[in-house]
RNA sequence: GGGCGAUUAGCUCAGGGGGAGAGCACUUGCCUUACAAGCAAGGGGUCGGUAGUUCAAAUCUACCAUCGCCCA
């Protein structure tokens, strides 16, 4: 056993941390069982692939750590637990990366070629894949690392084929030439998810329009006149007597002079503008639809660039803002600006680089989404999946239930290519598991692949399954598969838990996961979202570095509450580093005291200390797997800080202090072994928050000992529990805080001994009292103390306090200020009387009486018996400090 | 426009139908042989507003206000 004097007094998490998690791997404490035990249930959990673009950051830190919590609680439980590692790799932002690599260099993409470009990237993933692992070990993730995957590795690669082709087959992915969100910076596709509206201030833009064969015209408002230039129609509401007239009529496009007609639509709201809408098929999803309800053509006016195309006519080549300025000004030069109203409106960005998007009809690869989201939606309905907290089950539900179609298709190089080739010679589109080598059709050898890769959520949703060996029917998904919960930001709901849930009802007739725990953000202090761009990221490592990893993983969890955000303060983090290094100096003070100790040596009964403290441990043990069971997890770690801080080390320790020191081997011996079995029970259910810390201790601690980690979780011991004990123990702690406060406010030196006075009618309480001798000495330093069950002549010269039914004296000959002593037992006894005149009134009332529960209404009449008492007392003592 | 969340001590946040809590900050006193990253004592809040349900509301319901988020 290493020698408890070597402990330094303060805890330095560095070496502590470095040196246990190498130990957990190597013993393949992580590793999931192929086998689980009988009687016991699997626990799994897949973990959200951090991207490989970079570094953790601490929502990473977040949830990892809430996933370790679980994933350890349940091992040391006995349960056959995975938790499945991984990295995603995350297209658009990996290539975006590496595309700014090679800027540096002066290089492009389409300098190195589609090949050497994804060798580059693939180098990139190599090292920044490696930290991610790297960051996470040091955070303490007790995950499979044999199980580790990658989005792109060839088990899930070919999970994405057979998902692609198994769809396509079933017609539920399709090719369309549909209108597609564009960003012009990222050159591609992003799905309707992937947009982020932000109002802006713009402006509504009035133009009339002229009819062809009649004077007057029709005006319509926009938010963007550059459109108009590819509108192919003008549309108003059926029912709207302003207009219905003119439905079928035709009008002259301005500026370009094209023959539109007008037409009715439903869609279009009168009470907007002038009720009168263009309609530009081509680059507004609505105006699509119309076009699409209408057999209108589209004329694409702006490219791919967010420059104007050729159909724009004179303004082709204009970037779209200039093109739209050139556009107000030569309607206003023709007289066909009527008015322009500042106007708010919501802009769609690009969520990745925040370029605004742009509209655009295109051929792409979709998903069709309403055969895929009825099961899921059921699933949730049914609490097949149970969403933690509650509330984000209608979050998720709204957004499936007005689910459209997904696409997938994404202009990149750094994917899963899509599983399609294109036959040169007949045309015929093949789709495979494997790459085809000729034409079914023609046998022709020209084929060609899709160039498109698919969106990175298309892999991930597949995650839960394709990590287990899927397609391949595996031990893995036989043991493991639907996992039990998936821990997750709430800001991917819709983006990967949504898709993981159809995906997986679809592909494994299961739900992947039971339940769904959902947390909130890790903001900065200000309570704004973490970005590089505001500079206000706060790396987990440098965290760590400076705190400990146990420090930063307890300071996460706790202070908030499930689902809700939480803000970063460093101060937090130097209050939980302070609960560690108190639990690292309660545990050196126990192996202090353990130099002499043999568990074997006879022991003397427990005092009223122990049983008290062993009580309250068994009801911490309860408390905490109780709320861990609930997801409780702040709650879970708030009984625990609150039990080791408060009752063990500031009241056990300083009770158990008297028969450490003292000559009495028994009863010394009996002090140890609770100190050792309270601290033992504490590190355990510390352990799933603090692992490195309680791994250190624990094999500080007597005895042979394997890892904390594979002990078993501590039993809930209702033998245990002595409410008998916990009462007088509440007693006696009342009664040494009223005469440390009374010494406090007396100013008595804190090492000065005083007698004490305490009075007690109740044969219990002084039993109990007498019992308490020991610890009112060592405690409140009262020495002697004199016990009675009435006093004929209370001491004059001394303060009083009366709590929990003992008046209590601290005789001070000469130190008592009478004047000072009548106004703190004055205001002491207003409060008494208002307290009592609440209690009394409330008993008052007869429907209290009558409705309230008894145990109400007798703890109420407790109350008043309790605070007449006081007040009696209060008032005997004024009365005879006056009369002195 | 719809939905969700928040509003509790100076700050950050727990709690949740029957005596207002924690951490930090503040005041006072202590280097007491585990810990000054500590110990002890203390001050501080009509729990956002209004109405309702109830014997009882910080807690449940409705409405309102302010802030934030999501969706359209």
């Amino acid at each position: 056993m290493p020698s408890a004097v070597s402990l330094p007094s303060v805890y330095s998490p560095k070496e502590v941390e470095r040196k246990w998690y190498p130990v957990w791997e190597k013993a393949g404490y992580f590793c999931g069982p192929r086998e689980k035990a009988a009687g016991r249930p699997t626990f799994s959990i897949v973990m959200p692939p951090p991207n490989v673009t970079g570094s953790l950051h601490l929502g990473h830190a977040l949830d990892n750590t809430l996933q370790d919590i679980l994933v350890r609680w349940h091992r040391m439980r006995g349960d056959a637990t995975l938790w499945i590692p991984g990295t995603d790799h995350a297209g658009i932002a990996t290539q975006a990366r590496v595309e700014e690599e090679l800027a540096k260099e002066g290089l492009s993409k389409y300098d190195l070629g589609r090949e050497e470009f994804l060798e580059r990237v693939w180098a990139w993933k190599e090292q920044y894949g490696a930290r991610i692992t790297q960051q996470l070990r040091r955070l303490g993730a007790s995950c499979d690392w044999s199980r580790e995957r990658f989005t792109m590795d060839e088990g899930c690669s070919r999970a994405v084929r057979e998902v692609f082709v198994r769809l396509f087959e079933k017609g539920l992915i399709y090719r369309g030439n549909y209108i597609i969100n564009w960003c012009p910076r990222c050159q591609t596709t992003i799905s309707d998810i992937e947009v982020e509206h932000q109002e802006e201030a713009g402006h509504l833009w009035y133009i009339r329009y002229p009819f062809k064969d009649r004077p007057g015209g029709i005006v319509v408002a926009t938010t963007r006149p550059e459109t108009m230039l590819g509108d192919t129609a003008v549309a108003v509401h059926p029912d709207d007597e302003r207009y219905c007239q003119y439905i079928g009529a035709t009008l002259i496009l301005p500026l370009v002079n094209r023959e539109i007609p007008v037409i009715a639509d439903e869609y279009v709201d009168p009470n907007f503008g002038t009720g009168a809408v263009k309609i530009t098929p081509a680059h507004d999803p609505n105006d699509f639809e119309i076009g699409q309800r209408h057999g209108l053509p589209a004329v694409t006016v702006i490219g791919k660039d967010a420059a104007m195309t050729a159909e724009a006519g004179p303004y082709a080549g204009m970037e779209r803002y200039a093109c739209r300025r050139r556009v107000v000004e030569d309607l206003e030069r023709l007289g066909y600006l009527v008015k322009v109203e500042e106007h708010a409106h919501a802009v769609g960005h690009c969520y990745r680089c925040d370029t605004t998007i742009e509209p655009l009809v295109s051929p792409q690869w979709f998903v069709r989404m309403k055969p895929l989201a009825e099961p899921a939606i059921r699933a949730a309905r049914e609490g097949r999946v149970r969403f933690v907290p509650e509330r984000f089950t209608k979050i998720y539900l709204n957004w499936l239930e007005n689910i459209r179609d997904w696409c997938i298709s994404r202009q990149l190089w750094w994917g899963h290519r899509i599983p399609v080739w294109y036959c040169q010679q007949c045309g015929e589109v093949i789709c495979s598991t494997a790459d085809p080598e000729e034409c079914p059709s023609c046998c022709s050898t020209a084929l060609e692949q899709d160039p498109d890769v698919l969106d990175t959520w298309f892999s991930s949703a597949l995650w839960p399954f394709s990590t287990m060996g899927w397609p391949e029917k595996t031990r893995d998904l036989e043991l493991y598969y639907p996992t039990s919960v998936l821990v997750t930001g709430r800001d991917i709901i819709f983006f990967w838990v949504a898709r993981m849930i159809f995906m997986g009802l679809e592909f494994m007739e299961d739900v992947p996961f039971r339940e769904v725990l959902i947390h909130g953000l890790v903001l900065d202090a200000l309570g704004r979202k973490m970005s590089k761009s505001l500079g206000n990221g706060v790396d987990p490592m440098e965290v760590i570095d400076e705190y400990g990893a146990d420090t930063l993983r307890f300071m996460l969890v706790t202070g908030n509450t499930p689902g809700n955000d939480l803000r970063f303060h460093p101060e937090r983090l130097e209050s939980t580093r302070n609960f560690c290094n108190k639990i690292w100096n309660a545990a050196r003070f126990v192996l202090l005291n353990l130099k002499d100790y043999d568990p074997e040596r006879e022991r003397a009964p427990y005092t009223l200390a122990d049983r008290w403290i062993l009580s309250r441990l068994a009801g911490v043990v309860e408390q905490v797997s109780a709320n861990l069971e609930e997801y409780e997890i702040g709650e879970a770690a708030r009984v625990i800080y609150d039990f080791f801080w408060d009752e063990f080390c500031d009241w056990y320790i300083e009770l158990a202090k008297g028969r450490l020191y003292s000559e009495d081997p028994a009863a010394k011996a009996t002090a140890q072994h609770v100190l050792v079995e309270v601290l033992e029970t504490s590190l355990k259910l510390l352990h799933p928050f603090m692992p490195f810390i309680t791994e250190e201790i624990w094999h500080h601690l007597p005895g042979e000992r394997s890892s904390i980690m594979v002990s078993p979780w501590p039993q809930a011991r209702p033998e245990s529990r002595d409410a008998e004990a916990e009462k007088a123990m509440t007693l006696i702690i009342e009664v040494i805080r009223a005469i440390r406060n009374l010494r406090s406010e007396m100013r008595v030196a804190p090492g000065r001994k005083a007698r004490v006075l305490l009075v007690a009618p109740s044969d219990a309480t002084r039993r109990i009292l007498e019992e308490a001798r020991e610890y009112l000495t060592n405690l409140a330093r009262a020495e002697p103390v004199e016990l009675a069950a009435a006093l004929e002549e209370p001491p004059v010269k001394a303060a009083t306090a009366v709590t929990a039914g003992v008046e209590i004296y601290l005789p001070l000959e000469g130190l008592v200020d009478f004047q000072k002593e009548i106004a703190r037992l004055e205001k002491e006894l207003t409060a008494v009387q208002r307290e009592l005149e609440q209690v009394r009134r409330k008993l008052a009332k007869p429907d209290f009486v009558a409705k309230a529960p008894e145990e109400v209404v007798a703890k109420e009449r407790a109350k008043e018996k309790e605070l007449v008492g006081k007040g009696e007392t209060l008032a005997g003592r004024l009365r005879s400090l006056r009369g002195f």
